[in-house]
DNA sequence: TCTGGGGTCCTAGGACCC
DNA sequence: TCTGGGGTCCTAGGACCC
């Protein structure tokens, strides 16, 4: 039985959201950025889209282009709330709902539809709904499953709702760019074209498999049963986040030590208290350093304990730093963290784990630092010493 | 006007174990 | 004494998405 899949898809999120809590705002040319010369674009709304302004333009460019451009700073745990509310008003439809990202959802409505005597009432209804309550805009795909539902709500924007069906995928998707498929992008399109496969017609025909293989890896086959209109209508629910980081990227380039060293102590602190906040811990730590030649490295390190404390994060970040010490500029530096639990599931595994009584020194102070986020070696051992 | 920040997933090589 | 082949884990890098 064919399922019907929603996808919306609200229309330039942040840059909506920041209309709402100024509504002065409405219908000049405004984006959400960061305010340093090195910022660029989150999201434009449609009125700055007309200059030409988009997301990831820098900054200074989207002003060259548009010099009435407003430029606000973006208002991150407002949208996270409203993004909340988005999520609801879905599922006080359907339990069947999939977070995609923060300004979008996949929803099964198979059940829902038979309701309305046509898909579209319903999608409009929503539509009416959220722009209502919310003061939002969104734009609605129909499809028998989630890649064809996120086509379809890429073809009309803003605004827009179109229902896709299979039948519909020789007329209406294959005439499309590869490059407008999701899953591929620039690097994979170029590869494509340099084959001649210029739309997803090419592509669903091109006889060669094992060529493509080379490009698309272990996606091929999937990549191809999607130009042909075939792909999962499977409805992920709450899937707990798998990595948190924290990131930025400097007004000037530095290459003194201890001021680099000062911001991995500000991103530890802050990523810290994200994770608390949510209560996830982790237990491989990673960095991320830029350096003026925009080459980056990413180092990370798995730890036999999960932390989540700032001084622990910071501890083992400045470890990887040191180890890969280089005298380039550093324009940008970052922390993460991965393989996260929560902090309830952590203190089942280590009870667990108690049972076996752990046998060296070294593990009972790994044990006592992972329960009581302690981050250095010294301070639980000085416990021990008590 | 040079190139943010927060994520997910895939690939590939080396270590290590059986 | 010139050499196996899986399987899994760890790390690094990169593509892609919003």
């Amino acid at each position: 039985m064919a399922r019907v899949i929603f996808h919306i898809d609200l229309n330039s999120f942040y840059a909506s959201a920041e209309e709402v809590l100024d509504p002065s705002l409405k219908g000049k040319p405004v984006v959400v950025s960061g305010l340093s010369r090195r910022s660029v674009v989150s999201t434009a709304n449609y009125e700055a889209r007309a200059y030409g302004v988009h997301s990831a333009m820098p900054i200074q460019e989207a002003l060259e282009l548009c010099p009435d451009l407003v430029v606000v700073k973006g208002h991150y745990s407002y949208y996270e709330e409203l993004s909340e509310k988005f999520m609801k008003l879905i599922q006080s439809y359907t339990p069947y709902v999939e977070q995609a990202s923060i300004d979008e959802c996949y929803a099964d409505m198979t059940e829902v539809i038979k309701r309305y005597p046509r898909p579209l009432d319903l999608a409009w209804q929503i539509q009416r709904q959220l722009k209502e309550t919310l003061q939002l805009k969104c734009s609605i795909g129909v499809a028998p499953n989630k890649f064809l539902a996120k086509m379809a709500s890429d073809m009309r924007k803003p605004m827009g709702i179109t229902i896709l069906r299979k039948s519909e995928v020789r007329k209406k998707l294959w005439p499309l760019s590869v490059s407008d498929m999701v899953g591929i992008g620039k690097k994979t399109a170029k590869a494509l074209n340099a084959l001649g496969i210029e739309t997803i017609g090419d592509l669903a025909e091109y006889p060669q498999h094992e060529i493509l293989h080379k490009i698309l890896g272990k996606n091929t086959t999937s990549v191809i049963q999607r130009c042909y209109g075939i792909a999962s209508d499977e409805i992920t629910m709450n899937s707990d986040a798998k990595s948190m980081s924290q990131s930025t990227t400097f007004l000037e380039d530095l290459t003194d030590y201890d001021e680099i060293r000062a911001y991995f102590k500000k991103l530890a602190v802050q990523l810290s208290q994200r994770l608390k906040q949510s209560g996830m811990m982790g237990n491989v730590v990673s960095i991320s350093v830029r350096y003026y030649t925009f080459e980056t490295i990413v180092r990370s390190k798995r730890l036999t304990y999960p932390i989540q404390d700032a001084d622990a994060l910071f501890e083992q970040a400045m470890m990887l730093y040191d180890e890969n010490q280089d005298e380039m500029a550093v324009r940008h530096v970052g922390i993460g963290l991965s393989h996260l639990n929560t902090v309830s599931s952590q203190k089942i595994q280590l009870s667990l784990f108690e049972e076996f009584k752990p046998s060296t020194t070294d593990d009972v102070i790994k044990d006592l630092n992972a329960q009581l986020s302690v981050p250095s070696l010294v301070r639980a051992s000085s416990l021990l010493k008590k």
